[in-house]
DNA sequence: TTAAATGTTTAAAT
DNA sequence: CATTTAAACATTTA
């Protein structure tokens, strides 16, 4: 799923609550989930919780015995930490961020003191849990294939590492080892903000396109940071109703609807071998 | 029944 | 070699 406001959200509504708790232990019914020998499963008993921090899609969650889980949701997978007192999910948004826990989709659980518990649920089981000693994480394989972080990133970097690339402007947003971070999603929207044809070739935008496209990015990921990310606390308003999932976006899922820069009706085509929304109008093809 | 889904990886084709 | 496309992973929903 999760993009990386959606990522971003989970890791900063988590370090308020398991920080400083310690594991009691880790349970799992689907192997792939968890993807740790019998040893290391043991070896987390016991141990404190000391941090949580992101690197692009990636959840690293730093252990008192000098290890560091990294959880990667892929399209479905989301955290819940529920304890006697506070409840907080977050990820791709379903029912299970509010139902009764464990439920079908809960892959893995993981026991904390205080009777508090941390779920991982995902539908399609492509996500994944690894354990990685803290020092040797840059090297960890995934970690490793990434580029600079997309959040942040600035703009004379972000043009820098884009503008000579030969591939669709598309496909260089998605590709993770250019840039962390960015998904199907947010690159649809911020290309749709900055009037940019997802099937250009990068080296045929212009200097002012790059800015554009960046502003429009950055600040797509603010609003949907400050919406709680596409799911999350927001899936479910103060009222219980589905909420804002979504609702920032302004191409994505939107076929068939007008534009609301220009009217004409929004396209669904296959780009970067992903679902593409956009409007043929306002995104003019470069020749 | 078919198509697609907020991701990544790998193999095969250009 | 650089890019693109398709398939695979597994399941649900339209």
């Amino acid at each position: 799923m999760p993009e990386l406001p959606e990522v971003e959200t989970v890791v900063l509504g988590l370090r308020q609550l398991i920080v400083g708790h310690k594991i009691r232990d880790v349970s799992c019914d689907w192997a792939r989930s968890l993807r740790l020998t019998q040893a290391q499963i043991s070896s987390l008993k016991g141990t404190q919780i000391q941090g949580v921090a992101r690197r692009g899609k990636a959840i690293l969650i730093d252990l008192s015995h000098r290890q560091t889980l990294v959880i990667h949701l892929k399209l479905t997978g989301q955290l819940v930490y529920q304890s006697r007192q506070q409840f907080f999910g977050a990820g791709h948004p379903t029912d299970s961020l509010l139902g009764h826990l464990p439920d079908s989709s809960t892959r893995v659980i993981v026991r904390l003191d205080k009777g508090a518990v941390l779920y991982f649920n995902d539908v399609r089981k492509f996500g994944w849990i690894k354990l990685c000693p803290s020092h040797k994480l840059a090297q960890m394989d995934y970690i490793q294939g990434l580029g600079e972080d997309a959040l942040g990133v600035s703009v004379e970097r972000f043009t820098d590492i884009f503008e000579t690339r030969q591939k669709m402007i598309k496909a260089c947003l998605l590709d993770q080892s250019l840039l962390a971070g960015c998904g199907n999603i947010y690159a649809d929207e911020a290309l749709w903000g900055s009037k940019i044809h997802p099937q250009n070739s990068a080296k045929l935008l212009l200097k002012a396109d790059f800015r554009c496209l960046w502003q429009e990015l950055q600040q797509v990921f603010k609003l949907s940071l400050e919406a709680g990310g596409s799911s999350s606390k927001n899936y479910i308003n103060a009222k219980g109703e589905k909420g804002a999932y979504l609702d920032f976006a302004r191409v994505y899922q939107r076929e068939g609807l007008p534009c609301l820069r220009c009217t004409s009706l929004i396209r669904r085509i296959k780009a970067a071998g992903r679902g593409t929304y956009l409007c043929v109008v306002c995104q003019k093809k470069k020749l």
